[in-house]
RNA sequence: GCCAGCGUGGCUCAGUGGUAGAGCUCCCGCCUUGUAAGCGGGUGGUCGUCGGUUCGAAUCCGACCGCUGGCUCCA
């Protein structure tokens, strides 16, 4: 019997075994998880248990409610393979092992590795465990009690583990019955009995350095997932398959998109001439836009000199992610008459005895000079310049993936100056900037977050007056959005906080795409002004934004996003025309031109294959139209078009076909009805 | 950068100490084609690099380079 008092004092009882269903018939599922974790709304409620010793207090099973259940459980297996890794490692420390999204994983501290080719022993052995069907049992201690125990026990991860738990109980999980029980401190709730188990598998292991800090030392991290039975976690499986078929590293090689080659550098990204033309139109599109939103295009160049960055702030301060400075080869021979080391060329630098060139890691400097060209009054303001700035940065090896994280890359930059009354609708304009590219490319399943200061970091520069206003900006620009957004300490710029737009790419890694960034300090430490109405100098405000973050990630992620199946005015090749035979190659060709003329991309297939080896090419391509000519279209001056994603088909007039297509290309539509 | 795994023709991969393989691509020829790969032939690899062990190394060991998954980081 479960006894469970309700923050309003009501008493539940319930007859065992029963499910959180059970109990969510009588109260949500929410509460009822968490009245079996001892605790409702924070508070303590009385959960009283047990008829006799063998009936489990928490019982519950996982298929009566999905959400909640398959959580649990899968933070049960998490128990079971810690007590099975103990069991063939009796070295193992265990750490921590929480679920995750689609899983769960287990730190644990041993010196000999664990590889992929143990999983299928651990998994053995965990089999076991859920076959034997051993109950779990909550053991409450009082703290002082625990806490001896847990130092008693050695193990530095668990002691510390408990010191960060609250209360004055602290709950440990007992897996079996004395003799051969496996315990281990949780907070808890858990399944009945490991019986209850469905169908788990071990994924992966993975470094990972204690509590996150890279200073600690590295524990060996083992992912795992589990599932309600054998059919869902294959599905699963499946599912993870088919998400690496649109990894945008294995499409741009499919698609011909980019390459990368390690002799011209690692996170180089090498556009081809298919990945080139979506950067193109991605590029012209946005500057359509910005052209509305009374912009001013500006190139500059790929390198300034240290005291540029000095006053910026990013040299010698970010000189760990930089790639090392240029130095002319005048001063170069010179520096090696004297026999001058690299610490001392470094330490000299910093001094500012010897100059040299930094490649940009960002645009910002530049345009800053370009507004401090002239002198402006508060009348021309707001200035907005805007440039595809190339950027370097040394990202560490380990960090680099595809177009997504990349040590040169290419934003689609722009910086605003104006004054503290315009910056609100400054900042709004920018915002809808970045609503029109999600919308234009249906790119709905984004996050927005608020990326503000950490109080006590001290990597942030300038008046706390200022990131206050700038943060408060930042809020309500995000609120205005109408869609929910978070707030993160310690993720804004070193000059000011941020409003971002992240998304998720196939393997559920979030990355950050757009970026609206609000900054007090550059203007600052550069000594911008612009001329009030007062005829005296005033500070303006700077607005640092980039809808799509860099074209590099934007684009690695929109490969993902449409699985290689552009939209016409993005898709490298938009028409192939394919004669049925080589006889019809003359008529295809005639058909092409008319293409070509309308501006559309197309090709001809004129190669001596069957019509349907020239579908599969063109399929595994994803081309949007493929036009089929043979005896009876050339005898009719028509086509005949197969659009992607179906396999019907219909016959029009060539001249129809090239008029519809090109209309559709001009409106950057995401359908391809025609 | 750290931990683990991996590295074989342009691509995808097989090959566990004894003469480097397959499919696709590409080239040549045949077929002249009506809706997701027609047939035959051919080119192409000092098995990431360097070193070691061995009579003998793609295979075992070490270092380095690169990639993958995580961790850390991301102005």
């Amino acid at each position: 019997m479960v006894k469970i008092t309700l923050p309003d004092n009501s008493v539940r009882e319930f007859e065992g075994p029963l499910s959180v269903c059970d109990i969510a018939a009588d109260i949500s599922p929410r509460l009822a998880k968490d009245a079996l974790a001892g605790r409702i709304n924070g508070k303590l409620v009385d959960v009283t248990t047990t008829i006799d010793k063998d009936t489990p207090i928490e019982i519950i099973t996982f298929k009566s409610d999905p959400e909640t259940a398959l959580d649990l459980m899968r933070h049960s297996c998490a128990h079971v393979m810690a007590e099975a890794i103990c069991r063939l490692y009796p070295a193992a420390k265990l750490v921590y092992g929480p679920t995750v999204e689609n899983g769960f994983y287990y730190d644990i501290d041993l010196d000999e590795p664990i590889s992929s080719d143990d999983f299928e022993k651990i998994e053995a052995e965990m089999a076991n465990i859920v076959k034997d069907n051993q109950p779990f049992t909550r053991i409450d201690m009082p703290r002082a009690e625990a806490m001896k125990k847990l130092q008693a026990e050695g193990n530095r991860y668990k002691t510390e583990n408990a010191q960060r738990a609250s209360g004055d109980t602290l709950s440990f999980y007992m897996t079996g019955t004395n003799g051969s029980a496996f315990e281990d401190l949780c907070l808890g709730p858990h399944i009945p009995a490991t019986g209850k188990i469905g169908a788990f598998k071990i994924m992966s292991v993975a470094g990972a350095y204690f509590h996150g800090d890279a200073k600690e030392k590295m524990l060996q991290r083992v992912y795992a997932t589990a599932f309600a039975d054998k059919k869902e976690l294959n599905q699963y499986l499946t599912q993870l398959e088919e998400a690496k078929k649109r990894d945008h590293r294995v499409l741009g090689k499919q698609l011909e998109l980019f390459a990368i080659d390690e002799t011209v550098g690692q996170g180089l990204i090498l556009w081809k001439p298919n990945g080139s033309v979506v950067r193109q139109e991605l590029q012209d599109f946005i500057s359509i836009e910005l052209r509305k939103q009374g912009y001013s295009q500006v190139f500059t160049p790929h390198i300034g000199r240290l005291g540029l960055y000095k006053t910026s702030g990013h040299f010698p301060y970010y000189q760990d992610s930089q790639y090392p400075p240029l130095i002319d080869s005048d001063q170069m021979g010179l520096l090696a008459e004297e026999g001058c080391s690299c610490a001392e060329l470094a330490g000299r630098m910093q001094e500012g005895e010897i100059d040299g060139y930094l490649l940009k890691p960002m645009n910002c400097p530049h345009h800053i000079k370009i507004f401090a060209s002239e002198r402006y009054s508060y009348r021309d303001l707001p200035i907005r310049l805007a440039e595809f700035g190339t950027v370097y940065r040394w990202e560490q090896s380990g960090e680099l993936s595809g177009m997504t994280r990349v040590r040169g890359f290419t934003q689609d930059d722009a910086h605003l100056f104006c004054t503290e009354d315009q910056l609100a609708d400054e900042l709004k304009g920018c915002l809808e900037l970045v609503q029109t590219v999600f919308e234009t490319l249906g790119m709905n399943d984004f996050t927005v977050r608020v990326s503000l200061s950490d109080p006590e970091s001290d990597k942030y520069v300038g008046d706390p007056e200022n990131w206050k206003k700038a943060e408060q900006a930042c809020r309500e620009g995000a609120a205005s959005l109408g869609v929910p957004f978070t707030e993160e300490i310690g993720e804004a710029a070193f000059y000011g906080p941020k409003i971002d737009f992240v998304v998720k790419d196939v393997l559920g890694r979030e990355w950050q795409l757009g970026t609206i960034q609000v900054d007090y300090n550059l203007p600052e430490r550069f000594d911008l002004t612009y001329i009030g109405a007062d005829n005296t100098p005033h500070r303006p405000v700077m607005l640092h934004r980039a809808p799509f973050g860099s074209m590099e990630r934007f684009v690695g992620v929109l490969i993902e996003h449409f699985a290689g199946a552009f939209p016409l005015w993005l898709a490298p090749e938009q028409v192939r025309v394919m004669p049925i035979s080589e006889k019809m190659n003359e008529y295809g060709e005639s058909v092409l031109k008319r293409l070509q003329a309308a501006g559309l991309r197309c090709t001809l297939d004129d190669a001596d294959d069957k019509i349907s080896a020239k579908i599969k090419r063109a399929h595994v391509m994803r081309l949007p139209y493929m036009l089929i000519v043979g005896q009876k279209e050339q005898e009719e001056n028509t086509v005949t078009v197969r659009v992607r994603g179906s396999k019907e088909q219909r016959t029009m007039q060539a001249s129809e076909f090239v008029t519809a297509a090109a209309a559709k290309y001009n409106v950057r539509e995401l359908n391809l009805e025609i």
